[in-house]
RNA sequence: GGUCCUGUGGCCGAGUGGCUAGGCUGAGCUCUGCAAAAGCUCCUACAGCGGUUCGAAUCCGCUCGGGACCUCCA
């Protein structure tokens, strides 16, 4: 494919993406609510974006990408009454919401650090953008969507839905959205079945409240998106993303409340992505059976046997496609772990290798390939097994098995430099070059004992180096022209 | 109950109406003092049952299994 063709969840199909005002594009991606530290699965969706969102950068696209961040509101369950997520939070640490707010976004920063995601152009929050939902809520409720009840404000979906579409996003018909709800508890202030919050006014102990045209309250969930994305972004942008769980209700109400606004449809380009899942389960918080990041790095999770490196875990995540679900275990790290340190050592060995007369045609179409799997709706799997089909050639040639032309090392190095670092987004693991100059001297002192050892055939003492060594963690291989060693 | 997705070799995972993705694991060989690494080779699958087709894992139907959403969640 040489055009990008993007899957759509407005119309269920991969669409040529055409953006409304090329080169720029405007991405909008559900950040997270930082009430408690960000899970894999979590991470999963903004490791997605980032694939996308450096691809598009690759490709020549000038990318706004906002990305919120949920500080405020967001109550739990379904009721649109209670705490928030925030105030509850901060009761059971004993800190104020925002102190919350604070530890949670730099958790979430750092994982997002480690695991190589580049930063959005702008990461709004909500309570920096009280003013702009209140004004939005106007808009609507002028429009004659929304209603006002004991200083609450509600989104009428019955309303909406005699004029728009609402279930468009999930291709639910107005009938089976009203018929297939649960029924409304008997306080409840809302109207009907469907109806969200816009506002909901907040008791006189709530810890975050500001002042409205209605009385003190927060706004509600959904609000924030829908107004943020239309402050950076305009009311028509190209790309609005976020993890499937969020499509049935927080976009489709989005929708409705961009719509109720500004009449127009807000996003040209929805795109979801896929669960990571445990034993075949979507990871949540609430199933327990959430990881941490930390868990995974440390190897103190108890379903793993070890640690892994972030880049191995993004690696894991690339090779399953964003909208599939991917399934977590141990064994399927371990492959990819595996994988990983087979394509950086391929990578390495191109500098090594001389020129050979030998031309081999098919890498010239390496590039093309590399694009044309990414351009089939962001496939990273296909991208990563393209790399992977010419290692084998590259390490043969590398031991004077195979031989590359000058143009064929020239178009590898590129490619998979490329490819690798600026799409993929792996970083090379310095660590394992960058040794002080201490250990250095020292193990250059001892690969000659051992090399002399060799030369005199006392294996038993250049094999008790080697052995102790790797027990220690540092490895040593031999080769036809001396030994080399590295940290394992 | 409703909406929808999905079922690929030991494991993870792409994909197309006809030409064995790829990775990991396992086995054999080459190289090697031995290891390791690397190369080569082998193990060749598409849940089941029907149908459409010259031909289907790929399209359609049914059956069985798994999952998501419909309620806070990336």
């Amino acid at each position: 494919m040489s055009q990008l063709y993007i899957y759509n969840t407005l119309s269920r199909t991969k669409e040529v993406f055409a953006p409304i005002n090329p080169p720029f594009v405007g991405m909008y991606v559900c950040g997270p609510t930082v009430y408690n530290d960000v899970h894999l699965g979590n991470c999963r969706t903004f490791v997605s974006f980032d694939l996308i969102y450096r691809y598009l950068l690759f490709s020549g696209y000038k990318v706004r990408y906002v990305r919120n961040i949920t500080d405020a509101g967001h109550l739990e369950g379904d009721r649109d009454e209670g705490d928030d997520k925030f105030t509850k939070r901060a009761r059971l640490e004993q800190l104020e919401p925002m102190e919350i707010v604070q530890k949670y976004t730099l958790g979430f920063h750092d994982v997002m650090k480690v695991l190589n995601t580049l930063p959005p152009s702008i990461e709004p929050t909500a309570t920096g953008h009280i003013c702009e939902q209140l004004e939005m809520i106007k808009t609507i409720l002028e429009a004659g969507y929304a209603y006002i009840v004991n200083g609450s404000v509600y989104f009428d979906v019955e309303r909406f839905s005699s004029v728009f579409d609402y279930g468009a996003l999930t291709n639910r018909k107005r009938e089976e959205l009203f018929e297939n709800t649960r029924e409304l508890h008997g306080q409840d202030e809302k109207r009907g079945r469907l109806d969200f919050a816009l506002w909901i006014k907040a008791k006189p102990e709530t810890l975050m409240q500001w002042p409205s045209p209605w009385g003190w309250g927060f706004p509600g969930w959904h609000i924030e998106c829908s107004a943020m994305s239309k402050k950076y972004l305009g009311e028509t942008f190209d790309i609005h993303g976020g993890g499937m769980d969020l499509q049935a209700t927080h976009h489709t109400n989005e929708i409705a409340q961009s719509k109720a606004c500004c009449k127009d449809e807000p996003v040209k380009y929805w795109m979801h992505t896929n669960m990571l899942t445990v034993n075949g389960t979507r990871m949540s918080k609430s199933a327990g059976n959430g990881f941490l990041p930390q868990e995974l790095f440390s190897g103190t999770h108890a379903l793993l046997e070890k640690a892994y490196h972030p880049m191995t875990v993004r690696f894991f995540m690339l090779q399953t496609h964003y909208r599939s679900t991917l399934d977590f275990s141990n064994d399927a790290l371990q492959a990819s772990e595996k994988g990983l340190q087979r394509l950086w050592n391929a990578v390495n060995a191109l500098s090594k290798i001389k020129p050979g007369k030998q031309h081999h045609n098919s890498i010239d179409q390496l590039d093309t390939m590399c694009k044309a799997a990414m351009n089939d709706d962001f496939n990273s799997p296909v991208l990563i097994a393209t790399l992977f089909e010419h290692t084998a050639l590259i390490n043969a040639a590398a031991e004077g098995k195979a031989e590359l032309s000058q143009d064929n090392l020239n178009t590898l190095k590129h490619v998979y430099n490329q490819y690798m670092v600026e799409v993929l987004g792996l970083t090379p693991q310095a660590l394992k070059t960058e040794y002080s100059r201490a250990l250095q001297s020292a193990m250059n002192l001892l690969l000659q004992i051992r090399t002399d050892a060799k030369t005199q055939r006392h294996f038993e003492l250049s094999d008790h180096i080697r052995k102790n060594l790797e027990a220690g963690g540092i490895r040593i291989q031999d080769h036809k022209d001396g030994s080399t060693w590295d940290v394992m």
